[in-house]
DNA sequence: TCTGGGGTCCTAGGACCC
DNA sequence: TCTGGGGTCCTAGGACCC
C-alpha cells in the first residue's frame, strides 16, 4: 500500500476561462491582466512563447501586443471563481479528500493505491474535466505532494506527456528531474533561485541530492522538508477543513495617484468595510487593525510609506468601530504633498467570534446589539448585491478611477450577461 | 502616462523577566 | 582587564505560494 498525491492544475486559468465562452480565441495569443490592467497575471502559451512574464507591467509589452495582436482582457474574477467552483466539483467526483490549494489547482490523494495505471487515471480526470467544464488541465502525480507538483511541471513542459505524468515507480524519475530547474520545484522562489546555482545546484535533481547540513544551514527547516519530499519522504500532508484565516488583508492600487486625505479616508474606509465582511464571513474578530499608505514603489523621489497599527480594547469584527480606529491611524500617518499610489488595511489577531474576551467597557448586551446589526447588513448586502447598505464614511461617489477597460461578461453568475446564442 | 492582490510560515533580534 | 545565563514574548522582515 502506498499512498499517491494528484495534482491537478488548470492550464493558464484565466485565459482558458476566457476562452471557454470564446472558442474563437483557441490557439490565439491571449493575456488576461490584473486589478488595475497593470500587469499580465495569466498568459496564453503563445503569449509565453513571446517571452513575456508572470506579472510583467503592460506598458512594456504594447508594442508585441499590436504587432501579434495578443486579445487583452481585464481580470473578470466573478467569472473565474464560478468556474473554479465547476471544475472542482467536478474533482469531486474522483475523491471526497480534495484540498483545493488556489482558485486553479487541487491535491488529493490516493490511500490504498496498490498499483496499476496512475496515468489512466490521470487521463480520465482530466477529460472528464475539459468535457464537463471545457477548461484543460495537467496532472502530476507523485508520492508527495512535492513530487507531485514537479509531475505536473514537467507534464505541462513536455508535449510528449499529454499533461499527465507520474514520477510514482517511474524508473525515468531521476532523469526528469534533471531536466527541471531549481527554480520550478515548489518551495524554490526567487531568492534561492539565485542564490543556489552558484553551489552547483541547478536543477530539482541536485537539490534532491544536496547534502542535509548544506540545506539545512542555507535553507532552514523549510528547505529540508522540501528536499525531503524529492526524496519521496512525505512532510506536507493534504490540508483541508475550513480555512479561518489568520490574516485578512484587503488593499488596491490607484490609477490616478490620490493627494488628498478626504479621498483616502473614504478609500480606507471602503478597504475597512470590505476587510470586516471577510472576517464576520469566517465568523471571525480581529484584535488588530493595520493600516498602510504607500507612495508608487517605482518612484525613488518623495517616496513615502507609513503604517499605524491599533491593538482593540477586545477583538471585534463591528465594521464602525473598525473604521473609526482605521481613520484616525490613518490621520497619524498621512504626510501631504505625497502622491499615494497604493493604500490599505490588514487585520491581524483574529479570532472565533465564539470566544471574545469581554471588557467592563464592552458589556455583554453591547456586542450582541452589534453583530446583530452587522449581520443584517451583511444579509442585505449580500442579497441585492455589493454595498446596497454602507458607512457613509466611504462616501457616495467612486474612489479614484480604476481601469477596467475589456472586461468579459460574467456570463454564468449575471442573468443580464448570459450568452446569447443565435440560431 | 503605465508596475496586482491576496495569503502562509519561519527567523532574528530586541524587550523584558528572574 | 572587564560586563551572567537563562528564559519568553513580540515584531519586523524575509522567504515562499497562487
Amino acid at each position: 500500500m502506498k499512498k499517491v498525491y494528484l495534482l491537478v492544475d488548470c492550464n493558464n486559468f484565466f485565459v482558458s476561462c476566457e476562452r471557454v465562452f470564446k472558442p474563437a480565441l483557441k490557439n490565439k495569443p491571449v493575456m488576461v491582466l490584473s486589478n488595475n490592467d497593470g500587469c499580465v497575471i495569466s498568459r496564453s502559451n503563445e503569449v509565453k512563447k513571446f517571452g513575456v512574464p508572470m506579472g510583467a507591467p503592460v506598458f512594456k509589452y504594447r508594442d508585441l501586443i499590436k504587432k501579434y495582436n495578443i486579445r487583452v482582457f481585464s481580470t473578470n474574477f466573478t467569472l473565474y471563481g464560478d468556474m473554479s467552483n465547476r471544475v472542482m466539483e467536478t474533482l469531486e467526483y474522483f475523491t471526497d479528500d480534495l484540498e483545493i490549494y488556489s482558485v486553479d489547482e487541487a491535491f488529493f490523494k490516493l490511500n490504498q493505491w496498490t498499483g496499476g495505471h496512475l496515468e489512466n487515471y490521470g487521463r480520465l480526470i482530466k477529460t472528464t474535466v475539459q468535457k464537463w467544464t471545457g477548461i484543460p488541465v495537467s496532472i502530476g502525480i507523485g508520492s508527495t505532494k512535492t513530487l507531485a507538483k514537479a509531475a505536473n511541471e514537467l507534464a505541462k513542459k513536455h508535449e510528449e506527456f499529454s499533461g499527465v505524468l507520474s514520477l510514482v515507480n517511474n524508473s525515468r524519475t531521476d532523469q526528469l528531474l534533471a531536466q527541471l530547474a531549481i527554480g520550478d520545484v515548489w518551495g524554490i522562489g526567487r531568492a534561492y533561485r539565485q542564490s543556489l546555482p552558484p553551489y552547483g545546484l541547478k536543477t530539482a535533481l541536485d537539490l534532491k541530492n544536496a547534502p542535509d547540513f548544506f540545506i539545512k544551514e542555507k535553507m532552514g527547516v523549510m528547505g529540508e522538508r522540501t528536499v525531503l519530499e524529492l526524496r519521496g519522504v512525505s512532510c506536507v500532508e493534504l490540508d483541508h477543513g475550513p480555512t479561518v484565516r489568520k490574516t485578512i488583508l484587503t488593499s488596491r492600487s490607484f490609477r490616478d495617484p490620490l493627494t488628498s486625505l478626504s479621498q483616502l479616508k473614504k478609500a480606507i474606509a471602503k478597504y475597512v468595510s470590505r476587510a470586516a465582511e471577510k472576517l464576520r464571513e469566517q465568523g471571525s474578530v480581529a484584535g488588530s487593525l493595520n493600516v498602510f499608505i504607500t507612495t508608487s514603489r517605482f518612484k525613488k523621489d518623495n517616496y513615502y510609506s507609513n503604517s499605524a497599527n491599533t491593538k482593540f480594547l477586545s477583538p471585534t469584527s463591528y465594521t464602525p468601530t473598525m473604521i473609526a480606529s482605521a481613520l484616525k491611524n490613518l490621520e497619524k500617518i498621512f504626510k501631504p504633498g505625497c502622491l499615494y499610489k497604493r493604500a490599505g488595511v490588514l487585520l491581524t489577531d483574529i479570532s472565533s467570534t465564539d470566544n471574545i474576551q469581554l471588557n467592563f467597557f464592552n458589556p455583554y448586551s453591547e456586542n450582541k446589539k452589534q453583530q446583530r446589526l452587522m449581520a443584517s447588513l451583511d444579509e442585505i448586502n449580500d442579497r441585492w448585491g455589493g454595498d446596497t447598505v454602507k458607512s457613509a464614511a466611504m462616501g457616495v461617489n467612486r474612489i479614484g478611477r480604476y481601469n477596467v477597460l475589456k472586461k468579459s461578461a460574467s456570463y454564468t453568475t449575471k442573468w443580464l450577461e448570459l450568452m446569447v446564442v443565435q440560431i
